[in-house]
DNA sequence: GCCAACGTTGGC
DNA sequence: GCCAACGTTGGC
């Protein structure tokens, strides 16, 4: 099983948004970066977790924990003309963009906040930390995973 | 709102 | 294939 981070941003889909869907379940649609996607098509697996991170926002960090239920196929907002997400480029018999679905797991006690996982040392190697990182999904290891849920 | 970082586009 | 211009991301 692998580890995850994605992030969104809670004006436009928040862990309260996902918590609110039908079977707290709902497509990671609009990822239009080919390296987030050929993680999302080739490494993403059902039962991967991952956590939720809330982005531009007051207090950027991670805010949940999700889960993945559905196994990449193709973002059909791609061909949608009025979705802003569109592109032209793609179509429905070659498709360029992917997604996968997602599943609410739980809510963190706290927000761990990207200022605060900033100060330890032992995840140097998180891409979220890296700088100039700007990548909307990304792995996270076995040793990561578990020391960010024990500051919890 | 600013701006650094980085991906994409398109002229050549 | 190079690279300047432009657009986007996202922290601050």
């Amino acid at each position: 099983m692998n580890y995850w981070l994605m992030k969104s941003e809670p004006d436009t889909f928040g862990i309260d948004d996902l918590f609110n869907r039908p079977g707290q379940t709902e497509h990671w649609d609009g990822v239009r970066n080919y390296q987030a996607r050929n993680m999302m098509r080739d490494d993403m697996k059902i039962g991967d977790q991952v956590f939720f991170y809330h982005s531009n926002c007051d207090e950027p960090g991670i805010v949940g924990i999700m889960q993945v239920v559905r196994e990449a196929y193709p973002d059909f907002t791609a061909f949608d003309p009025d979705d802003k997400h569109f592109d032209p480029k793609s179509n429905p018999d070659k498709p360029t963009w992917y997604m996968v679905d997602v599943k609410f797991v739980r809510k963190l006690s706290r927000n761990i906040s990207l200022r605060e996982l900033k100060l330890k040392t032992e995840l140097g190697d998180l891409a979220l930390l890296r700088r100039g990182n700007r990548l909307s999904i990304m792995p996270v290891n076995a040793e990561q995973w578990a020391f960010i849920l024990g500051l919890e």
